[in-house]
DNA sequence: TATGAATGAGCCTTCATTCAT
DNA sequence: AATGAATGAAGGCTCATTCAT
């Protein structure tokens, strides 16, 4: 989990220093947008929680929204590597999403934080830089639709399966995991992301339609 | 769905005209909160929406958060009858549970845009009101978990299936329509809903562990 | 006490009762006025202790600072009388004072509500009918400094008393009691009046330099 | 009297220039205070008279009660220093009241300003502030009470003065010079202050009731 | 690197007052 | 006589941001 610095940031002369402070930054104000919310977060609570004055944070930063966009770019960087581990061609593409979606959860349960910002104030990245974001989150669940689509062709999943849906309501499953998840509670999270992902995986596989009306 | 005033609000007999404003103002904010979130529309913005000055807005509403509290009441009053129509004591749990999921489904469906304020601004609800709200929320929860239950108990669902975890994945399932169903889509909303719920159904009872390690 | 409505109020019609509502409304902003100052009270909280509604009070009051002036206009009224009472021409001119500071403490006393009104809150009064208040309040110290001028010619205070200044320590020393005289105090209101007239009087007549240096 | 800025104001390490604005603030604070009342002032009015946008007097100030607050602290830090210069043991107590009279006159003249904001805008004081303001102001009656007191064991004023009321009329007498002393006038301040306090202390020592009913 | 002072725009809210009914 | 709805101006305060030092 590389912390990086947005591209266009003034002059970087010691790292250390420098690196850890950015760092600290983007924790704090990771954990103050997360338990306050974006908008309602000032930049004077940000520099209190790293020691600074108000004013010195624009030493590192060119604007708050700077310090959102560094946090979900943080966010989605670590789930990229997830989205290439996945093998489209596997035999049992229905094991290959299972597992996927193993990592994503374990995933999301230990970015709870970024993930919570994501979907409360994304809105407030600046418009021009939404678009980057988003194609990530989209990736997330189209990696799952393909891997659906895979698994149909292959017979694991009935064809009355609505890919578009059942897509969408496997990743809601997945990523609601932000909201209730505490680290420490009674199930180890490996066994939490089986009972979520083996859930969706055999609804899946079994879906039969009940509709009455 | 009636609009149902705060009771603090000042004037008791509330004219015909009066209480037009009140839903014209509701809706307006509903819609406003929901684009640009509620910590970034001005009251200005409300009001320029319903045609009134700033200040104006004050007879009807004693605070920006008034608004808030009046809609999020509003979502879980309509939700409380969904909720109390279920059979908790049905012969087939499973199935009740199924056609529960389908009513928050098409209910979410139809509510997104108070979901949608109540999932990313519910923390600007004053503390004091919160815990109201936030007991509506649990009950969905809470019933889901408890049909979940009695389905194991009737056999229904493998007894591997842990109930405090399933429920959650359930509901974030039915509840994350609200961020990408957009009305007028190509399939109606009931084969949506059965959609969902039919998958989430079958992976309850279908669950099977696939853990590897 | 009359209760004078201010001359250009809007047409009357039954008496009786618009009489009582307008003594009413006086008596309530006294009160009101004399509690949170008269720039902390707000129309609404006068409309709500008369039970009236906010915009109602305009068919009694032009504006909040006709109440204040009305308020002001009653208190001088009555004071009016008690200095048209003095004897100039009294053979013992210092006891003469007595009886008008006595007269004086007890009226302050009976009034302490609209003198603290007007000691706090005169700068309100429309700067058009300040003057008219203030020349009824110089008369009272003025009468003071004849009386004590008169008193100087017949020997009974020492020539040493500047009558500008002992006049105003005479007058202070006796308007203070609205600060702090509360009804239903250990001492009757006379015997207070006696305690302070007494004292100011004794010290005009027995004044004696101690200055030094 | 050097202006204290309240311990709760931000900056710490308060430089030359930052001390220089401070004061200048409460110096023009005070005249507007003085000259509108607390309440009719506004922030506008006082950052005009200072020379900043009306949101810069927030990196001073937190609310505009603070710099009230700083005025009557200002006010009666000098004052408790003639308290505690008064010799309770002196052997002509009569005589030390009329020192300590003389300089609180001279003090309430010098700070008239200030005394007129507290008489009429105290009541703007946050409650949680009021108390250690209102024990400062009771401490100047006290003190003379009770020299009263020893003046009477001492047989220098009669017994039948009631130290309670004599204490309040004196310290009236000695306190509204700040309604209408004006620096610059025909007599010199000390002298003033002599006839006010000669005045008040020989009525002390030569009280008599004149009570006639 | 960091500070301290200031900016400027905007925000929520209050309130005296008006006026048609 | 009184209501109810609305106005319009102002008020206190917050805050992201800038910049000389």
């Amino acid at each position: 989990m590389k912390a990086l610095r947005p591209e266009t940031s003034r002059p970087v002369r010691s790292k250390a220093k420098s690196v850890e402070r950015w760092n600290q930054l983007l924790l704090e104000a990771t954990r103050l947008f997360r338990d306050r919310g974006f908008a309602a977060t000032s930049m004077q609570e940000v520099s209190d929680a790293v020691g600074l004055l108000k004013g010195s944070l624009y030493y590192y930063v060119r604007s708050k929204e700077d310090l959102l966009v560094a946090i979900l770019h943080d966010l989605h960087h670590r789930g990229e590597e997830i989205v290439s581990e996945v093998d489209l061609d596997s035999a049992d593409p229905l094991h290959e999403l299972y597992r996927y979606l193993c990592k994503l959860i374990v995933y999301a349960a230990e970015n709870a934080d970024r993930l919570s910002i994501f979907f409360r104030d994304f809105r407030f990245v600046p418009k021009g830089q939404q678009a980057t974001i988003i194609r990530k989150r989209d990736m997330y669940r189209e990696m799952a639709e393909q891997l659906i689509g895979r698994a149909i062709a292959a017979g694991q999943i009935p064809e009355a399966v609505n890919p578009a849906i059942a897509s969408r309501t496997v990743l809601d499953g997945v990523s609601g995991i932000h909201e209730w998840y505490r680290k420490g509670g009674s199930l180890p999270l490996a066994q939490v992301a089986d009972q979520i992902a083996g859930l969706l995986v055999a609804g899946l596989s079994q879906y039969q339609s009940r509709r009455e009306n």
